[in-house]
DNA sequence: TTTATTTACGCAAACGTTTACAGGGCCGCG
DNA sequence: CGCGGCCCTGTAAACGTTTGCGTAAATAAA
């Protein structure tokens, strides 16, 4: 355990002040080239390397920002966090990450650790399980900038980086109708989710545009637990065997569709055709290939971390006006027929 | 931005010196129950949040460890990360990330990053090309506890948690030969991972005890484009057509498989038979289902980040002997004839 | 009563940086 | 020669916390 090196000892070893010294390493046109010079040589020769903890408590900086998501384990958000450490880095900052596991208990938790100013600025993907939105707003009262991606909030005036999950909806939907389909169940995770309510809506009305009626017992609420949802899945098949097409909001309720109907023997897409929101890199491989409505993941992660970055190296506020909406792709796939 | 509350504020407000708020805060014995509650009671009542900042340079105790992975967007990582994390949270400590992209000049640079004193501990899984290991050792020799996981680093004095490797690869290679393969080719990352080592050492062994030859030619050497490893793999098959058996070392390289063979119009497994280290759920959904050696990801983020915890919060250095060496475990499916 | 001991609190220094302010040397200009 | 100005450097305070030490009051021991 050497001791560590700090100003103080650049400054006794060189013969300076250590305001000289700090002043020096930060380039400040108030020390002469030579002492500049003398400083970093001296600096890097002896590895110096500032404490970031004296630094931040002097100048209310962390040079940190806080990821909160509900999972990692998603091809989504591993996505968008590499987008979002993609633009840290190139702007000198930290990344703390949390997971809620989708729970509103640990996401409360989580917001009250972040008051302690250990970091600058809060990228944010909500619970689905979290209605109540005090503890974000605490949050931004408290002067934490920060900006929602993918699972927003709507309640607080920041801003959202999202995908135009309507549209997504509506054409994922379309996509099943064209492919023949006369019964679509519609898969969400509960919760009060707002993209599970935009896509939703996306389905409902392009069943309407058809002619075809909203029928809400096609609509299948599910949760966190993937085997449970599996088999809410397949009850919903056994209930109602006239489905002969599935929109899946999420990823996982894609995969959960076919176990279903692995266990019960439907064959995709002859029997049953599935559409899912997924960013799964081998949808193709398959067995059907699966068609998806395919998030610009990576992207969202960047550009909320590059609003999020601006506000934060500018010291302005982030403005509802800043808000993205990312177009999400669909992928013609065997698992709808194609 | 309203005026933070800290420790000078409630002892303003409770008529206290700053000292007996903070030791009441800590629940000091010096400090009467009276004055606690009051303390305790004031604090709640204002949502005082201690400053990480002050704190951590003050005890020089971050209650931060790190994270350096090479990426996150793969499935043993973001398992592995779920449990790293879960562990740190249950000890009230916070995990920084960061992401090498698999690149050697990268982690140099996150390295130098973190001897400021950021983090109390490091977990860390090397990038593939990483065959220097001078910044890993200059951390270590600072005094910051290190566990590596996965894809370790032999030169470095600390704990390692790892899987069976060399056996793993042993009955990988067992196995496809046990289905009837003749020609069986190896995938792995270049580089010079220890893992990739152990898994091949296991790979020409089962070939011997099974008196095949070892062929230099059947060993494939790929790297971090995706799209261009696939072509490699192609090139191999090609170049060598009576190749019927492929285990690759990494799940990425599994996928790349898939990808050739179905260029190539090789069919699985009837052709060419696949086996590969992998953490994907969904294996089995693949066309045809992957034949897998899975590693229990999250259990060595779990682990890793308990012997880690251990020695910071103890205070204790990491000891080689506290490396682990867990289990993985081979699902046959239908890529392997299963 | 005096003297030790405990209890409950305050004072002040320290962690390593950053930065407002002051000041000493040196120049040129009046 | 005196004075303002510039260039460079140092002094010291501040960020919010933790903690060794001192101390006054209260209690126990002598």
């Amino acid at each position: 355990m050497p001791t560590p090196v700090t100003l103080k000892l650049l400054a006794q070893e060189l013969g300076l002040s250590i305001a000289t010294v700090s002043r020096a390493l930060q380039d400040s046109h108030e020390v002469s080239g030579q002492t500049k010079d003398r400083v970093r040589a001296l600096a890097a020769a002896l590895n110096y390397q500032p404490n970031a903890y004296a630094s931040s408590l002097r100048r209310n900086i962390s040079k940190t920002i806080g990821v909160v998501i509900p999972e990692v384990n998603n091809h989504f958000f591993s996505l968008a966090i590499n987008g979002i450490e993609e633009v840290a880095r190139q702007n000198d900052y930290h990344v703390l990450i949390y997971l809620t596991h989708d729970d509103y208990e640990h996401e409360v938790a989580i917001a009250q650790y972040l008051t302690g100013g250990r970091i600058d600025g809060l990228l944010i993907s909500v619970a689905s399980g979290t209605q109540d939105f005090a503890h974000l707003q605490k949050l931004k009262d408290n002067g934490l900038p920060m900006v929602f991606f993918d699972r927003v909030c709507q309640d607080v005036a920041t801003a959202k980086v999202t995908t135009n999950d309507y549209e997504s909806g509506y054409r994922a939907t379309e996509h099943l109708l064209k492919a023949g389909c006369q019964h679509v169940a519609y898969l969400l995770v509960s919760g009060n989710l707002s993209i599970g309510r935009s896509r939703m809506q996306g389905y409902a009305a392009a069943l309407q545009a058809h002619g075809l009626p909203y029928d809400e017992d096609l609509v299948l609420s599910a949760g966190n637990d993937h085997e449970r949802n599996a088999v809410l899945i397949q009850e919903l098949l056994e209930r109602r065997p006239e489905i002969d097409g599935i929109f899946a909001s999420v990823e996982q309720l894609a995969i959960g569709s076919y176990h279903a109907c692995q266990r019960l023997g439907r064959r995709i897409p002859e029997q049953v055709k599935i559409i899912g929101f997924s960013n799964l890199e081998i949808a193709s491989l398959l067995n059907p290939a699966l068609t998806t409505i395919t998030q610009p993941a990576y992207d969202i992660g960047r550009q909320a971390a590059a609003i999020l970055l601006r506000a934060v190296t500018r010291k302005k506020p982030v403005l509802p006006g800043q808000s993205l909406v990312l177009e999400s792709e669909l992928f013609a796939r065997a698992s709808t027929g194609g």
